[in-house]
DNA sequence: AATGAATGAGCGTTCATTCAT
DNA sequence: TATGAATGAACGCTCATTCAT
């Protein structure tokens, strides 16, 4: 519990990008900026999240919005590429404790995962990224790399478990994982129906995943 | 392979409602409309599908759109009904074939799911779904319904496998058999990067969840 | 009271034209239209009073409503004529009883006048017709016809009194006597806040009125 | 005469609040906005003083329009305040000069408002907010409240000269005599038929009110 | 670094009108 | 008589963008 309480606290809603001159206060504003649109993306959606929406949530000018994104386009692709950013850093910071089992490290890494689904961040924010990454390809390749990264965690821990099974495969287990969890977003995320019950789902997940990684290819497929 | 070709067949788009009164020539149009909406849907996305862009693609003008639908959210509606009820339809339709073991029949459903996710209308469509859902309520009650009903041919198959279990552990593992296969549409679904590798992805998928089913709450948890 | 209630009930709201041909339902249609027409003109006002308002107001069809008045033009003047002439019937019927003093009369007939003024559908419609009458010379023609029939009692009853004034000023006389009452619509009209005061407007409006014809030129203008 | 001229040289057309900010060209922009839109108002009615039409007249775009007024609204308010402000001020910069007497006072006040009714604006204006104030809680207000700082010269007047009447019957009184002068407008306001016979009307008009106001309740009311 | 001013395109909607059925 | 279908124009409004200040 204090364990999650600290991650909220340590992983930042947005990673910034070095952003070379200026001064403080310009940079504060990028920030504002970007915050509050998040801000809106998360509560309202993509649609609501107008240039003039921005503003007026920032106490500033339309004019001077502009003056820090040139485009709307680019105010877009520095904001989920902060977001996304900052999901890198969260799944990189993953527990790669070698003193534990493959399995336990499994078990906490889905936890973790499980736990995030839950945030009204994440719940919000990925299937808005899933539905625009249908449409442009900017998004696709931010969000599909997204997911690579964090997969490598998973592909370590099915290599521990399974190194008899061929490189597609320990990929196609770790894909099922990764993606069977985030299957879980519109169904026991923040405040849907089955979100009192991620408890329980967690457990089922994790018995499901260890289980299949376990005997992938060895009982009758 | 037939059997998919078939299905396709039978199984359409969308399903319109009654219709009092009219021409022929006005429930042509209707349909048009509705069908050229989800068109751009599916193609471009839910900002694009607007009243002038689906006019346009009906070769009509915006006038007329309005006879048909007086408001945005009428067709809003009545596509997602439309097209929503013909997944319903599908699922309803899907192998209740006794003589089959329970195995089995999760198997086929699986697959047929699956199949599902890697056609365009799918793939494009649920992300929207989702997205759309977190900010509107009649999405959301929708879209849940949808996979309520859904839920009940895995709920039976999992109470035939495991009549020990309390129902509320039974629905949860039907749930988590549905939101993982949901999950793969963003990795697997039409134009994915692991499109190509769905047949090991259903296979691993059917592992997963017979196994978990077979022996959840009887392993160590 | 009881005479009021009586014109009430024998003065129609519209008197329509006589019409060549056609059924009894399509005389009916008509008649529902124009009245379904200046319902909402007195409740809503002129511009809600669209083509589609009217017809939704009847239970009908648009397209209907366009075979009876094929444009909106001719429903307005029919509508407007109608009116006009029903408030043309109402003050031709005032009375006209010479066993009465001229002033006993004119008392009577401000009487009348301002029990109308207090109508709803006065208070409502003849606004709407000051205001029309400005942009619209068929209105303004329609109008001042109206009131100038108006004034011909008026006229009358000023010659009695005065016979030694000249045409103009006896003109004028009846025309102040008019309109002065006419401007109590906006302040004593139906809902207005003088309205609970009319009675006392009244005995003012006929002192005033009486004295002045009587006096006129008499003492030091 | 002299002294109409520079009324109608000091009392503006309408009087446009405080503007905080902004430069120069905004304030002239804003200015010129409302005066485009008051003079459609007048010279072709309400209805057509659509945000487009406004715009046209100034010679900008319907983008920049809304930059000024958001909404319709608020410039049909910012309008009809602007525009009764300036009544407002013609009113109670009215002779107050006690050296004439109350009769002397009330000619006066009465030459005034009669002069004013022949303008152009006001001819066209107010029958326009009569036929508003039916159907509009704010014009309703607005118009009222003007009306009643306007009868404030007219009730001083009559409590002087009658101060022996009860409040009620002073403030019928007032209003019988404004009422009157309104009910002028329709009739021999800019344009209208009897406009030539205006300076016998305020004769009569005059007369009639001071010999009202002297007499009633006096002789047989 | 920030505001003010203006454009141009597009949005959903309402409307009067026309005509086939 | 009456409805159904379609058009074309206009409405108020929002928006991303540009540029002067």
């Amino acid at each position: 519990m204090d364990q999650l309480a600290d991650r909220q606290f340590i992983v930042p809603d947005m990673v910034l990008p070095e952003r070379e001159g200026g001064y403080a206060k310009g940079r504060e504003t990028y920030e504002q900026i970007l915050r509050a649109a998040l801000g809106i993306l998360i509560e309202e959606g993509y649609r609501p999240m107008s240039m003039r929406r921005i503003a007026a949530a920032c106490g500033m000018k339309l004019g001077n919005l502009t003056y820090y994104f040139p485009t709307r386009e680019d105010l877009v692709r520095e904001l989920l590429d902060a977001v996304i950013r900052s999901y890198e850093i969260e799944f990189d910071a993953i527990v790669h404790d070698p003193g534990l089992s493959p399995e336990r490290r499994l078990g906490e890494i889905c936890a973790l995962i499980l736990e995030d689904i839950r945030t009204k961040k994440t719940t919000r924010l990925f299937p808005e990224l899933w539905a625009l990454s249908n449409h442009d390809a900017f998004v696709f390749d931010r969000v599909q790399n997204l997911y690579s990264r964090a997969r490598e965690s998973l592909n370590e821990i099915v290599l521990e478990m399974r190194s008899d099974l061929p490189l597609e495969t320990r990929e196609a287990l770790a894909l099922f994982i990764s993606a069977s969890m985030e299957g879980l977003t519109v169904f026991a995320g923040y405040d849907k129906p089955f979100e009192p019950r991620m408890p329980l789902l967690s457990e089922i997940s994790v018995e499901a995943f260890v289980s299949v990684v376990k005997g992938f290819g060895r009982t009758a497929g």
